[in-house]
Formats: C-alpha cells, sequence, structure tokens
DNA sequence: TCCTGTGAACTTGTTCACAGCT
DNA sequence: AGCTGTGAACAAGTTCACAGGA
C-alpha cells in the first residue's frame, strides 16, 4: 500500500538496508526474507516489512525479497539512480577523509569540486579532484549542484552554508560542530564526532 | 524529581546542551533560561526542562539555569568529570583525523593509544601518541581503558571489537561502515557518514 | 509450511497547559 | 512578570498477532 505520509525514521533505515543488500548482492544471494535482512542491519523483521510497505509490496510470500528488485526500489526511492553531484567544503583532515572515503561514489555520489579558503590547500589535489578558493563557490550554481559536505571550523561554518543555500543547495551534511541555520526547504544533517563519542561514558 | 528511568533520547541530547553551554560560558554568560538554550540547539524549550527535571530541579524561576551549575551537573551526568581514557583502532585517514580532533579532549577525552596493523604506520607519531601494532591491543587491559574508536576498514571491524571487548572496552564508537556483534552490556554507537549522506538526495 | 503485509495494541517521546516559586 | 517543573494530552514509532498468498 502506497503511502503518502513515510516516517521519518523509515526514511533513515533505508540506507541501512541498501548496504546491506549490496553486500548480499556481491555474495550472489538472489531474495532474502525479512528476518535474514534483519540479521544485518539489527532490527525487529516487522519493522522492515512495515518501512518497505510504506512504498508498495515488492515481498513474495514463501521466499522473501528479490535483491536485485529491492535493491534497485531503495535506490529509485532515496534517486540514488541517477549520479548525484555533491561539492565538500573544508580540506583539512576530515575534509580530505571524506574526499577520498570509498563510500560516496559505491552509492552514486560524485565529488565534483573542494573548496578551502587556506592558501596552502588552493591549487593542490585530493584524488583527481583540484582544491578549489572558497570565493569560486559560486560554480555550483552553474552547475545545478544541490548537495553539499561542510567539514569546514565551526567558525566560518554558518556563513558558508548561507552561501551554499543562496547558490541552490538543498540538502547538507555538516561535520562542524555547531548547528546551522537554514531555510525550512533544506535539509541539514549535523554529526558531530565529538558528541557520539561524549554519549558512551553514561552508559560504561 | 530523580528519576530512574531515563530516556535514551535525553541521554542523546545532553551533549548538545553541553556544547551549547560552553559556548556560552566562554562568553561571560552566567546564567540562561531554557528558551534561551532552545535556540542554541535548535529544540522546543518545554523538551530542555523535561529533559533536565529527569535529574533534579536546578533551574532558577524567573532567570533561568546557572551556566556553571548546569556544566557541571551535565559533566557529571555524563561522567565527564573524571578524564575518560580512549583508544583509536585504525590510523587511516579517517582515524588520522579523528586523532588530531581538538573537540574529545576539550570534554574529557584522553586518546591513550593508537592501534593500526600497518607496517608502514606502525612506530609514527600522530600528535604525541605513537602508532602501536594491533598486536599489542591487550594494553588496554592493564590500563583499565573502557572506550574505543574504530576507525578500521569494515572487514577488520568485527574481529577488532571483539579482542576489544576481551579486553574490557565498554564502549565504542564505530565509524566503519558494519555492524558490529557485542555482548548487550557494551554499547555501540555506528556512525557511517555514506549512510548519512545518502539520505539526503530523498528530501531534495 | 514459510513468509509477507497490515490493523490493532502498545511503547516511547514530545508538546501543551498551568500551578507555583522568585 | 518571568520562568521552572510536571501531569495530562497528544504524536510518533514499534511490536504483536494474524489473515492470506506462494
Amino acid at each position: 500500500m502506497k503511502d503518502q505520509k513515510v516516517p521519518e525514521e523509515t526514511i533513515r533505515r533505508l540506507p541501512r538496508y541498501l548496504r546491506a543488500l549490496l553486500f548480499v548482492q556481491q555474495r550472489g544471494i538472489e531474495s532474502l526474507p525479512s528476518h535474514e535482512l534483519a540479521e544485518y542491519v539489527q532490527l525487529n523483521p516487522t519493522q522492515i516489512r512495515k518501512d518497505l510497505s510504506h512504498f508498495g509490496a515488492f515481498g513474495k510470500r514463501g521466499t522473501g525479497y528479490n535483491v536485485e528488485t529491492l535493491t534497485k526500489t531503495i535506490r529509485d526511492i532515496l534517486k540514488l539512480n541517477e549520479p548525484q553531484k555533491t561539492v565538500l567544503v573544508g580540506a583539512g583532515r576530515l575534509g580530505t577523509a571524506i574526499a577520498s572515503f570509498p563510500g560516496f561514489e559505491r552509492y552514486g555520489f560524485d565529488i565534483t569540486a573542494i573548496y578551502d579558503n587556506s592558501m596552502s590547500k588552493i591549487g593542490k589535489k585530493i584524488g583527481n579532484t583540484i582544491i578549489k578558493s572558497s570565493d569560486a563557490l559560486s560554480d555550483i550554481k552553474e552547475n545545478k549542484i544541490k548537495l553539499a559536505i561542510i567539514a569546514t571550523p565551526p567558525e566560518v561554518a554558518q556563513e558558508t552554508v548561507t552561501v551554499l543555500v543562496e547558490n541552490g543547495i538543498t540538502g547538507v551534511l555538516n561535520l562542524s560542530s555547531c548547528y546551522l541555520k537554514v531555510p525550512k526547504e533544506v535539509k541539514v544533517r549535523t554529526i558531530d564526532l565529538a558528541m557520539e563519542l561524549i554519549m558512551l561514558p553514561y552508559y560504561t
């Protein structure tokens, strides 16, 4: 049953399903019941069936889900079937790590440009991509790029995102340790690695 | 009113409150009502008051929360007042970025050791910390270290965490792109940066 | 028999509304 | 007047229980 209201949490889990599906696909497995997928993503099988049911009914009773079909479907839902052009701002250690991440390419992301405002970095390359001056950020408007990764120091993150949004960016992965104010039509996902570590001692 | 059952989501938010409090403290602000803290963390003020109320009543009616007291209290709750010894496994680009992160130190984390299994890295330094062979992981038992950050390739992440847990680790920040099987008394927080990016095109 | 898809029950988390302290 | 702390109402998310197709 196709829904109009898909829960946020469902969208958050789809990438994990996709990762697991690519993994089993590599091993040549053709179909997979929900309880096996559940093992890979450490979730309740009912949860998975409910999540998928928001987009249609593509499981086969008795055998589970066809791996290839489901992979294709999730890629479609997440709009991963056409390549997603992405820019990276900030070529410090974290930015450099990100730029050379094998994961992004695999899921259809194409880091088309890297920006930094340090003279010592501008002109150098990470992989095949030249680091450009942050002054050139308006490039992204011409190239109709919608996604950006911010790996700058927090002090400049807000001004960076403001310029990005002015130039048409609508989705941001923010790795700097601060919140960003953006118009509500822009989706920001903030990950501060320190915050994630800080939680752990509480449980020990 | 002191609770025995603190919601998981409350714990997730405490680090963010702490970050905001350190920020306003630097600016010399002494007390802060919930609606101002709410701006910094982009949350509803009621949410903040409810979260804090699980641990006691330390707000002042009319003026809000004393910044210093609240900072101290949250640090206590999160067990951040004694230094938290932490090890890092994996000295690739991401691991290196992590090791030189200024954020961790600020919150009382002390990266006491870095491990990697590549001969070309062993013996080198990141900051002041020498990279040791992964064979030396049992060190952590003698040093009673409870926390670990895993930044290895996913292929070796599971064996790494197994060794870590055998040697007394009870909290893990897992930055490799895979799930880890651990005994239930061990808390694992997995962050896969690719997964976070993948969600964004859906909303654009 | 095995497994999906789904309403209903339940659990968890959030927001409202307001009493009461300073 | 301004703000906290909190029960009650509400919303979101998860799990159960089971009908029904392959």
